[in-house]
DNA sequence: AATTTCTATTTGTATGAGTATATCGGAGAG
DNA sequence: CTCTCCGATATACTCATACAAATAGAAATT
């Protein structure tokens, strides 16, 4: 002891991160820097000492925070060498949680077009699995999805959460783990779509009956149909964000 | 406490993790004992203290060790809750590190068939996108696998690593980070079946012929005969799977 | 110029004290 | 009897400090 606790109301302010423990709040602090090009890869980051003195946190709480983004391939720290911002192709795009974190803020424009190149590629096939596979439970979960996606509309959140939802139990329904693990990255792309779309106030067309036409093609197994509504399902959202992409101007 | 049986030199034994520091060796063992079923979703891990001292190691390295699995989507921990281990739905298996954990063992035979699903539905489109969008010096990087895979073979670890090296170069042509991403997930399958081919002393055919069709039609940028070309190289490699999965008695 | 040795810097590990938080059980109200 | 509230308590979380290990880079040596 001896020395003074410090001013802790003063940290709470500096990050705000919600109700998430320290280390999580400096992790996601430090991740979303570097996604938003703050640190570069390559970039060297202070030492241990420095960095959690100046955010005002114990250096375990940092370190952790580190450690965390470190698994993620974001980062990597050697004694003496100090700790660096890996190259993007190490990173872990598909991290769920480091997709919260760039959808959080506004996300780069080159990456959403390759999260939806990447659905285009996905999605289809896992319709397809999807017609193939699904139990009854899965496709009643779709059903639900579908009638909360009527009942409340793409413009509110609920609406977007149970799109959402039916593109994951879509993913599911495949039973392949590793499909089912890119749910995250496909409800990001999905969520973003609807979300975007809203702000700019545009609903060219409304998306459920392509979403009922794979519903229809999952429920009778129709895996030709299932694929072949998955990719014009896609095609219209894609073509809805093209319109979003080219437009000029921030944002 | 009474049941000890520990030399300092024991966990230099029991680990043996090579030269990895202790968080990441413990980081380790414990994915390792979650992806073999030691642990269940659903269990719940014994209190830090009692951990880290049953592992000889300080609550610190134990407390990095289990951030790590956190970030991974393998664990969640709460105060008062305690350290429980998520369900498989959300454990991020496409991640490098645990990718590599699983394979260091013996994989799941389930997870060998969604990955080589995967593939299926990844690399004939990346081959696709990579005619179209390869640079010359990338295309530069796939004749050096392939002259590598050609002069080592298969059966020889720098002609595996080159077999992987050509895959990583094709889906880092797409110039889509999303798909990038995938390359160790289709790395690790790619390493499985030579790996295992070779183990097993069975080489059914060349696989060279069609990986070299493969790169002739990037190179041309002829995209429907790469796509072709892909679908084709997979084709075998799976027939080849099938058989092995399908063979009776262990692995 | 190449190799080895040294050393200073940086991360890594350990420990103990104290804080915050969520679960569980029990008391009280309906 | 069921439900809600609330407080005791177990557990992870945070902090501060000390020391250990490793390694990049300089210095000495060949």
């Amino acid at each position: 002891m001896g020395s003074e606790r410090k001013d802790v109301t003063e940290r709470k302010f500096a990050t705000d991160e919600g109700s998430l423990r320290i280390h999580q709040a400096i992790a996601r602090q430090l991740g979303t820097a570097i996604l938003m090009g703050v640190h570069k890869p390559g970039d060297l980051f202070e030492g241990e000492i420095e960095a959690s003195e100046r955010l005002h946190v114990s250096r375990t709480a940092y370190r952790e925070a580190v450690r965390i983004l470190i698994a993620k391939g974001m980062l990597e720290s050697r004694p003496k060498a100090g700790t660096r911002v890996l190259p993007r192709s190490r990173w872990n795009v598909l991290d769920p949680e480091m997709l919260a974190w760039m959808f959080a803020g506004e996300p780069d424009r080159d990456f959403i077009r390759d999260l939806f190149e990447l659905r285009g590629v996905i999605e289809p096939a896992a319709a397809e699995f999807a017609a193939r596979r699904r139990t009854d439970e899965q496709l009643a979960i779709m059903a639900r999805a579908l009638d909360e996606m009527e009942k409340h509309g793409l413009s509110t959140p609920e609406g977007r959460a149970a799109d959402q939802r039916f593109h994951h139990a879509v993913l599911a329904a495949t039973h392949n783990d590793a499909l089912a693990a890119l749910a995250s990255s496909v409800g990001a792309a999905v969520s973003w779509t609807t979300t975007f779309k809203h702000r700019k106030k545009l609903l060219p067309r409304d998306p459920l009956p392509d979403h009922k036409a794979v519903y229809r093609a999952i429920a009778t197994r129709d895996t030709a149909a299932a694929r072949n509504g998955m990719v014009e399902l896609l095609r219209l959202a894609m073509a809805d964000m093209d319109v979003v992409m080219t437009e000029p101007g921030k944002l």
